[in-house]
Formats: C-alpha cells, sequence, structure tokens
DNA sequence: CTGAAAGCGCTTACAG
DNA sequence: CTGAAAGCGCTTACAG
C-alpha cells in the first residue's frame, strides 16, 4: 500500500501538501499541484478511507434501512428494489457507499449504534419493522435522514402521492360508468399510510361526483400479499355482489382478489373490474391486462439522494415530498360508456 | 462521542487496558475486565470503526460485485437477490457489513481501487459484467474471493450443481417415455457456464439411455429473458415439430417458450411438456404449473460466507463448491406411462 | 505558496 | 496483570 508519505518523498514535497493537491482544498501552485497528482497516478495511490475518515469524520457511507416486513421479499420488493438500485448510482455519483443498517450485527446493535460504529453520514430509511421504536428516535440523533415510505417525525419523506392516484383510479372507474366499486385495502397505519391515503383520494373523488362512499363498499385485507386478496375479495363480494369494479391497494393483493373472482366464474372486466396498484413484475406476466400504476421508483431514489445529500451538506429539508404516481392503462376495465379514449 | 480515553479516565485503567478488555484479548484480571465492560456498556460506548480499521488493518467490510446485465433486474435477479439477503445475514452475525463495488464510484475506480479505498478485506461476486477484464485479476489481487456464479482463475466458485440437475431433467422427461425432447439454452460461456453445464448434464443422461443427442434439438436463446424464449421455441419448433418435451434453462424462457406454444395452439402438457429452471416468482403466478429447478439461494449464501470468512481467515479455498438444485414437480410434464408416482 | 506539529481513536509490541 | 510509547494514514489549524 502506498502512501501520502511515499508521494511526500518521491516528489519533494511535505504530506499536508500532497493531501491539499489530491483534495483539490487550500492554496498550492498550479505547477506543484500537477506533479503531485500526477505522480500520485503514476505511482496507482489510493487514498485510504478509515485514515480520511478518522481525521475529518466523514465516513462518506450512508446507512440503509430495509427490513420489508409487509411484503417478505426483502431486495425483491416490487418498489424497493428498483429504488435502491437507482439510489446507490446516485449516491456512488458523490462518493458515496451504501451500508445496510442492520439490529443483528455483531450480536445486535441497535441502527444508531451500528450508525456510530461506522461513522454513518446519513440514513435511507426505506422499509423498517412496523412500530419499531427506533424510527421515533432517528429524527433527532443528529444524523441526516431521508426516509421514501414511512412517516418518521423530524424526517423528510420522499413519496409516491398516494391520494392523487386514489382520485385517478376513481376518476377512471366514474367515469367508465361504474356505480357501485368497492375498494380492497391493506392494513391502514398511521405512519406508513400508502393504503390509507390510496383510500381517502378515493373516497374523496368519489364524493364529489356527489356519491356517498358508503364503508361497506370498503374491505381492508389482513395483509399484503394475494393470499390476503383473495380472502378480502371474497369477504366483499360477498357482502355486496352489486360491485362492478374494485380498486386493489396492491397488484399482489389484486392477484388474489382476481383467483377468487375468477373462481367464481365472474369475467374480468366484463363482470367486474379491477385496478391495481404497483406494476408489479411478479404479476404482470400472470395478469397483463391488470390496469394499474407505476410509482417513479427512479425518481422517488433521485430525490431522496438529493434530499439526504442536501441534509449532509446542512441545507434544511423540506418536510415531504411526493412523486406522481402514473396510471398503466390497460385491459381490465370495462367502460359502460363507448364515447372516447381517456388519456391520464 | 465517547473514547476509550473517557473510558480510561473513568475507570482510572489505561487506554490499552480498556482496548484489551472491550475486545478480549491479551491477559486481564476478570475483575478489571468486568468493571471496564460496565463501565462501558454504562457510558454507551460504541467502538470507531475508522480508528479500528486503521490501526489493525482490518475494516470488516465485504465487497460486493453485482451487475445482472444478462438479466438486467439488479436486486430484483430471480437468484441473486434472495441469495444476497440471506449472505448479508450470515455475514452481520460475524461482524462484517456489505460493500457494493462499482466502476463509477467516485467518477471511475476499477473494483480494486474501491476496495483499497475502503480496506475491503474479502470480495463476493455475485454477478460480473461479461468478460469483464478485471475479472482475471481477483484471483491474484490478495483480497480473498468467492464467487456464487461465474469461474473465475485462483476464486472459490459456489454453485448450483448444473449437470446434475440437467440429468434430472433429461431422466424425468425419458422416463415419462418422451422420445424427441429439445433443449431450450440461453449464450453458451466458458466462465458463466450455467447454460452449458445444464446441457452437458442432459446430454449425458440422454446418451446413457442409448440415445444419440441429435445437434438440432439444441437451441441456444440469445438471452435470458421471455422474448429470447419466445423466438428460441418458435425456430426450435419449426425445425423439430416432433419434439414432446423441452427443457428449458431458465423460467423465463420458459415463460417466452409456453407463449408462443399455446399461442400455435398447442396445449401444455398434452402436446409438449416443459421443463423450466430457477423457481422464478416473475413467472410463478403466470405459469403456476410449470416444473422446474429451485436453486438453493440460501445454501449457496451459507457457503459463500463461510467460504470467504475462511479465506480471510488464511484458510486455503476449495476450488469449486457444488450445491444440488431441486426438482419441483407440478404439472408441465405429461407421462406416458402411469406405472407410479416418481420421486425426485 | 509550503511545511512542522498535533490530533483523529484505536491497537500493538514491549517493558515492568 | 497493567501501562508508556509509538504508529496506522490522513487532515487541520497555524506559522513562516
Amino acid at each position: 500500500m502506498i502512501t501520502i508519505y511515499d508521494l511526500a518523498k518521491q516528489t519533494g514535497f511535505s504530506a499536508p501538501t500532497i493531501s491539499k493537491a489530491l483534495n483539490g482544498n487550500g492554496k498550492l501552485s498550479d505547477e506543484t499541484r500537477q506533479t503531485i497528482v500526477e505522480a500520485a497516478k503514476k505511482a496507482g495511490y489510493t487514498a485510504n478511507m478509515a485514515a480520511k475518515a478518522l481525521s475529518t469524520k466523514h465516513s462518506r457511507l450512508i446507512g440503509v434501512i430495509l427490513e420489508d416486513v409487509s411484503m417478505q421479499r426483502g431486495f425483491e420488493h416490487p418498489l424497493f428494489g428498483g429504488l435502491l438500485n437507482k439510489f446507490r448510482k446516485e449516491i456512488e455519483l458523490a462518493g458515496y457507499d451504501l451500508l445496510f443498517l442492520s439490529k443483528h450485527f455483531n450480536e445486535g446493535m441497535s441502527y444508531i449504534d451500528h450508525c456510530r460504529y461506522r461513522d454513518v453520514e446519513g440514513i435511507l430509511i426505506v422499509n423498517p419493522i412496523d412500530d419499531d421504536e427506533e424510527m421515533k428516535t432517528l429524527g433527532t440523533c443528529g444524523i441526516p435522514c431521508v426516509s421514501t415510505n414511512e412517516f418518521i417525525p423530524g424526517v423528510c419523506t420522499v413519496v409516491t402521492d398516494n391520494e392523487n392516484a386514489g382520485q385517478i383510479a376513481a376518476r377512471v372507474l366514474y367515469e367508465a360508468g361504474h356505480e357501485k366499486i368497492g375498494f380492497l385495502g391493506a392494513p391502514f397505519r398511521e405512519n406508513s399510510p400508502a393504503a390509507l391515503e390510496r383510500y381517502k383520494g378515493f373516497k374523496a373523488e368519489l364524493e364529489s361526483y356527489g356519491k356517498e362512499c358508503d364503508e361497506k363498499y370498503l374491505e381492508v385485507c389482513s395483509a399484503w400479499w394475494d393470499g390476503a386478496g383473495y380472502e378480502g375479495m371474497k369477504k366483499l363480494y360477498e357482502r355486496c355482489p352489486d360491485i362492478t369494479a374494485v380498486f386493489v391497494v396492491c397488484d399482489a393483493l389484486a392477484f388474489g382478489a382476481m383467483k377468487y373472482l375468477l373462481e367464481i366464474g365472474k369475467s374480468i372486466p366484463n363482470d367486474i373490474s379491477v385496478i391495481g396498484f404497483d406494476d408489479d413484475t411478479t404479476v404482470l406476466k400472470a395478469a397483463p391486462t391488470l390496469c394499474t400504476f407505476r410509482q417513479d421508483r427512479d425518481k422517488i431514489a433521485q430525490l431522496a439522494s438529493e434530499v439526504l445529500l442536501q441534509g449532509i451538506a446542512g441545507v434544511p429539508n423540506p418536510e415531504i415530498v411526493r412523486v406522481p404516481a402514473e396510471y398503466i392503462q390497460r385491459g381490465s376495465v370495462r367502460s359502460f360508456r363507448r364515447i372516447h379514449q381517456m388519456a391520464y
């Protein structure tokens, strides 16, 4: 391993001068800077991050909290996997590396201890465990944070505009002529409100058309996977056999719901129209006609990285950043009107 | 931040003694060790990894190379995502963190420079870019490596026993009474031989039954995704309409292949039997009856972490470790015999 | 514009 | 069994 002192000997300058030249700070003549930079290149010099981190207190490490209890898919989660791919690219450009925070590290540290241990400079909270007490402390732990799903006090959240998506779903179905529309949700939570927000927007939109939104058309499934969608749809349909459409908060649930509907002999969309959410590749091949919403994972990742980098630089963060979801029109919605092709 | 010196003052011992007590090395009386450990706990002390790394030359960081050009799914790759979930858990227990190696880091470092920069202690090569020249140098770069797919000179590979899986596929189809069996492959490569090895085993097994394995029943698709499977199946079937079964090297390809077969009016398995590979969740919902092979991602990850940790500890690694794949019997294979339920 | 000194927080021989 | 000294590779004031 070649160090700054080797370079000092070779060039005749002192170690601090080498440091300044290589980091581009301090005042140096262009000439000495050049000679030093060239010498470093020729010698194949690579700085030692541990030494850098120790003296500057900057590790250039971003901690990531990714637990995914709700879907149990880890890196393979339909939203989070892709989000992480992009986020990683963004921060690497800025010279940061990702570091997964874990509660199981070294036989059980807290996330924050893990951060201190590694001098983590910022935290990306992709998806924490439900009701994790430690989350509440993150906003005041002194390390800049950004969240891409959960609401955490004092932490900026970059997240899909779920209410707007809910509105669009309601509008699509309403304008297609549906009168009785079901809503298949997932557990409503205050901090992780994707399902709740989608319902709020959906309900508000229907009400804006002067329709009362009867609670009996709402069924909250017990989880986010397809088995729960099957059960939820069964309950909803047995209670409200008059529905002609249903908006489901995620594609995995929608897949289960469709499975039930198909099993009882219903045709989609002729008997019942379905709109899902996520544009989940796991479901797409099986249900290629399912209308859905695509969350803009690249955009969320990019904005999250910007917010976090700003936070590290000391710039105050906004409280929340919303990213629109895109409605993907395919074939699972029947229109009772034949007026025109709608564009959303 | 509280340091070892704070602890020294509080307890009356010297810094080196604190260090020994906390790390459990050196000789110390149980009494002083206890007082120190308790004081550390009470003070909420967390060691500083940068300082540790600088003085010990051990960063406790494992570099990961994950590019996934072939499937373009990044973290969402059917094999690699799950493998990484498990690998991460294993090495965290040993006090290591994952660090993704990148060629785009800091405006373009090599993997090895990235490693030196972070003092990475070991490298997990999950899936590199095809024909990456740097791969050839990894085996002799001085950093212990383990690969979970690609063959790299001087590096231990922990990988599915593809030949054996190919044999099983051939046996299943042969014993079911199939005579003309197609093989749908993906690009055959020397270093990343999953497709090639599956073919070798498949061919050897058929030959062991005294059947000649005509090359015309082999079709190599252009890539690993479903569009390529569609095209490949089309070519294969138009050339060999006499086949009654086909073994496909991955589920995504199998999905494309089945799409073609269905389109031309064939029934699966009545007209043509299909076996895939990967037990890919992305395909499973769409093709729930597809017989396939499940690679043991947890086992591969666990063995890879063991090999790597051993390598870091200076224990020489084996050249290759094979992990059996499990044949998943479902409904896409027709049997012309009605003898008995086979168990594999 | 350049360098000598001190420090970041920890560990490793080496004395005692 | 415990501690004084030196060092890991880098950077930050501070002189000159």
